[in-house]
DNA sequence: CCTATACATCGTATAATTGCAATATAACAA
DNA sequence: TTGTTATATTGCAATTATACGATGTATAGG
C-alpha cells in the first residue's frame, strides 16, 4: 500500500529508518558531502553545483531538515544550511551501534 | 517524477544511496537486526517474528539480497539467510568515511 | 515603489514503494 | 502420486517519492 506499518517496529527502528532514508539519495549524499567539506554553513551555491533544478534542491534540502539532519539559518536574501550536530551524533551511535553487532560467524551456511 | 537522476552523481554516491535505501525501512532493519542476533544464518523464523504477511517479509529480504547486504542459501525446504560480509564491510567503510567527514565546526551560523 | 535575487511552495506527471491475497514452485514425506 | 511445508512470484490498490515549471514570498538595492 505504500504505507510503513511503524506500529509493528521499536522507535528505534524507525528512528533510524528515518534517518536513513532521509540520506538514502544521492542527491541528498551530495548536499550532506558539500556542507561538510566546507565544515561550515553553506548558503546557496547547490544548486550551482549539482546539476538539479532549484526547486528540486529545495525540496532535498527541506527532506533533510524534516529528519532533523540540517538545519537553515537565513542570512540576509539568502539561506545558510548547516549539519544539525546533535543529529549527526545520533546518527553516528545508532548506525554504529547498528552495523558494530555484526561479528564474523566462525561457521555459515 | 519518481525516477532519480543518477547519472548526474558519482558511482560512489550512487551505491552508497542504493545501500542506504535497501536498510532505510523498519522492517528491514528489524530482520537484519534478527540476523546479527543470532550470528548465523537465520531459517523461516523471521515471518513468526514479525507482524507482518509472508509474501510481505520475503519481498523484503529480496530487497535486502539485490542489494547485496544478505545472501540465501537453500537448506531443504527452507532457506538459510545471513549477513554478506563482503557488502557489510564496504558498508561500515562506506558510512564511517561519510559520518566521520563531519568536523564540529569552531564556528557557524 | 519597482526590480532583482534567493528560496520556498504548489501543482502535476511519472515512477517507485509497501503490503497482501492468491497463486506458483520446490523439496520432502507418506 | 498426493499432500504438506516453506518460499517465491504475481497482480493489485494505496501511498509516497522524484523532478520540474510556475508561482509565491521575503529581503535588499535602486
Amino acid at each position: 500500500m505504500g504505507l510503513t506499518k511503524t506500529e509493528m517496529f521499536t522507535a528505534e527502528q524507525n528512528q533510524l529508518a528515518q534517518l536513513l532514508k532521509a540520506m538514502a539519495h544521492p542527491a541528498r549524499i551530495a548536499i550532506l558531502q558539500r556542507i561538510l567539506l566546507s565544515n561550515t554553513c553553506i548558503c546557496g551555491d547547490l544548486v550551482d553545483e549539482l546539476g538539479l533544478a532549484q526547486a528540486t534542491i529545495s525540496q532535498h534540502l527541506k527532506e533533510l531538515k524534516n529528519a532533523g539532519i540540517i538545519q537553515g539559518n537565513i542570512e540576509g536574501v539568502s539561506v545558510c544550511y548547516c549539519i544539525n550536530p546533535e543529529t549527526w551524533v545520533l546518527l553516528e551511535e545508532r548506525i554504529g551501534g547498528f552495523l558494530g553487532a555484526y561479528k564474523a560467524p566462525s561457521s555459515c551456511c
